[in-house]
DNA sequence: GCTAATACCTGTAGTAACTATAGGTTCAAG
DNA sequence: CTTGAACCTATAGTTACTACAGGTATTAGC
C-alpha cells in the first residue's frame, strides 16, 4: 500500500497548484514536510493530496491562509466543524464588508466618470474630485 | 508669500495622511522631496498640501498608486484629462470584476454554511465542499 | 551505457502599500 | 536649560505568492 508516489510536478499538475507554492506551503508549514528520494527530491501520497486540495477549495473561497491553518486543525488535532463554521462565518461578513467597500467606489467612480467631459483639464470631473 | 510653512506632523492632521506613509510617498517618488530646516525637518507648502490630498482622495476611490502617479502626470508634466479618464475606466472594470467574485464567493459560502448543521465534523458542509 | 533535456533542489529578492519598530536628533515650551 | 514631543533614518514585517539564479537528479532516447 504504497499506492501512489509522485514528484511535486505531479502533484503540482493533479491540484492544479504550482510547485512553488506548494513548496511555499511547506515553507509555512501549511503543508508537512515530506519525505524525499536518494538524491532530495520530494515524494508524495494521497494524504498529501488532499491535503492540498483542501488548501486550494479554501483559497478559492477567499479564506486567508491562516483561517485554512485553523481549518485543518494543525494547532489543536482535527478539523472541527464547529470551528470552521466559526470561521467560515467570519470570513463572510469580511466578504460582505468589501462588497459594500467595492459597490460605494463603482457608483462613485460611475458618476464622476459620466461627469468627465473628456476636455479641458481644469473642467475635468474626475482631476476635480481628485483635487477637492 | 510663504503663507504656510508646515511640519510633517501638521501635514499629516490636515490630509489624514500618516506621517510615515508621507515619508514613504516621498521615497518612492510620488511626493516631491521637500525643502529642509536647518535641523533636516521638512517642510510643506500648499502645493505639497494639495498634491497629497489628491493622491489620499485617489487611494480612498481604489485607484492604485501606479495608477495615481499617472493621473498626477509625474512622468510627462501634467494632469490629462483624457488620460485620466482612460485610466478611471480601466479602474472601473477592475472593481466590478471584484464585485462580480466577491459575489460569488459570497454565494457559495452563504450556500455551503446553511448546510453546515454544526454537528459532527464527518458530516460538515462546509469541511466536505473543502475537501471534494 | 551515455547524453541531453527536463524536472527538481535551495535560497533570495521582488510584488503592493503601507506599518512598525529601533535608535537617535531637534525643536518648543516652561 | 531641561524635558518631552516631534522629528530623523534605516530596516523588517505584513499577504500570498512569483521569479529568478545557480546548481543537481532523473529520465527518455539512442
Amino acid at each position: 500500500m504504497h499506492g501512489k508516489e509522485i514528484t511535486i510536478g505531479t502533484l503540482s499538475a493533479h491540484t492544479d497548484v504550482k510547485v512553488e507554492t506548494i513548496r511555499y506551503y511547506e515553507k509555512i508549514g501549511l503543508m508537512p514536510t515530506p519525505p524525499r528520494k536518494d538524491g532530495g527530491h520530494r515524494i508524495y501520497g494521497e494524504d498529501h493530496q488532499a491535503r492540498l486540495r483542501f488548501i486550494r477549495r479554501g483559497r478559492e473561497l477567499g479564506f486567508p491562509l491562516d483561517d485554512i491553518r485553523r481549518m485543518l486543525g494543525i494547532e489543536d488535532n482535527e478539523p472541527n466543524c464547529a470551528q470552521v463554521y466559526e470561521i467560515a462565518q467570519a470570513h463572510l461578513q469580511d466578504v460582505r464588508a468589501k462588497m459594500k467597500d467595492l459597490k460605494r467606489l463603482e457608483k462613485k467612480l460611475t458618476e464622476v466618470s459620466k461627469r468627465c467631459e473628456r476636455g479641458d483639464s481644469t473642467d475635468c470631473a474626475i482631476i476635480q474630485a481628485l483635487s477637492g
